[in-house]
DNA sequence: CTAAAAAGTTAGAATAGTCTAACAAAATTT
DNA sequence: AAATTTTGTTAGACTATTCTAACTTTTTAG
């Protein structure tokens, strides 16, 4: 599978997630590239039995275009946490260098990596790294805005891993696995004041608070 | 500048160390690309000013093109380095996968690299690791093939990377560091009598010799 | 010093992945 | 349900890298 391939592929699966449906336009939005080109890797990708299509219809990955996306993903988020955890990387900084290295033809040196990492479950971000099947696990995580008052909860993981999202949760001292307790919700525009650790007090929009993905505590 | 360029660049540079001139012929052979590919990357790569191309002159690099050689060859060999020692590799499997990592885009990621290993000199072959400028420290050891008997030298690095060669040493349980003192030499072969790190006795082809280079102990 | 061989070059075609322009189908609006 | 907008498709072109075939220059051998 050539790199190209690997990206439609994993661009398909990460859609696939959010999506009920995945459209050509979907897709061509989120690889930058104009649907025609997109509409012909489709076909191609459809003669290779990794995607089915059938014209005017929603993409579909089958089976074993799943298990090469995510055995794709698993090879990116390996490298994240290697990158973060003995590189010392930020966790916005691995995505672009992990982007590139997951297309590295070696099955050992991802098996290397593992090994070295100790078989992580997680990536940086907490988001699941799928087995050696491709197999992904189901994270059912709510996100902080859907708390209530008094509620505590554990931060598990990111709704977004954009750069500036990340950025700030590092300002604001915040890591996965933090304790956060909901102190007071504005009704106003939803604006948080939590409780991070029994120590620190913080003050969280709804837009962070939408994206801080969280465990309740019982 | 493109994976292709990069690796059109490397060979360029590796024929030229090893040969007076370097003809369209040498590198077609040795990218096992043929010649008028080769010819028209040439002029594309003169273009750019990193190669300095007549017609029917030999090929020679550019200052700009020998450093950005010397650059790639850096990211070579630090992630060969780091594929041993940090992944537990052997010698013998680092160079196909280094060669896939050495075109990553990220300066910082080879900084890194570079400094976990502590800024070695070597890679695990015994071969220069180029400066930040991509300037290559030139080593002048002997062929242990070209060494006389009752000499005392020191295995510094190897002539071949060739895999069955690698090997081969690996079983003889040689190292680099190893301290050799030539015993006997057989004149009808040149095949030599060595002793090991005052330890071990062994029997080296004249192939072999020719393929250890070391330094002579005073 | 000429003929043959080797090396180098040019021209033209193939593939992968991309694009724009034009057209077609589906979905949405009125 | 017709008109309009959105989405999807087809056709044809472009770039990078590769190839083969044909031709030219240089080198080597007699």
């Amino acid at each position: 599978m050539t790199l190209t391939e690997e990206n439609y592929l994993k661009a398909l699966f990460h859609l696939s997630t959010e999506n009920e449906e995945v459209s050509v336009l979907d897709l061509s939005k989120s690889l930058t590239i104009k649907m025609p080109t997109v509409n012909s890797m489709v076909k191609k990708l459809s003669g290779k039995g990794l995607i089915s299509y059938e014209k005017y219809k929603p993409l579909m990955l089958t089976q074993s275009g799943r298990r090469a996306a995510g055995l794709i993903i698993r090879k990116h988020r390996l490298v994240e946490m290697f990158l973060v955890q003995h590189l010392g990387f930020g966790w916005d900084e691995v995505h672009e260098i992990a982007e590139q290295i997951e297309h590295i033809k070696s099955q050992r040196f991802f098996d290397r990596i593992d090994q070295l990492l100790d078989f992580p479950k997680v990536d940086p971000h907490g988001s699941p790294i799928p087995d050696i099947n491709g197999d992904i696990a189901v994270q059912n995580y709510m996100k902080l805005e859907e708390c209530a008052e008094k509620q505590i909860a554990m931060f598990m993981s990111v709704g977004s891993s954009q750069d500036s999202f990340l950025k700030l949760i590092d300002k604001l001292n915040l890591k996965l696995g933090d304790k956060v307790e909901i102190l007071e919700i504005q009704d106003f525009d939803k604006t948080m004041r939590v409780l991070v650790n029994d120590a620190s007090e913080k003050t969280l929009s709804q837009m962070v608070a939408a994206n801080i993905l969280v465990q309740l505590t019982v």
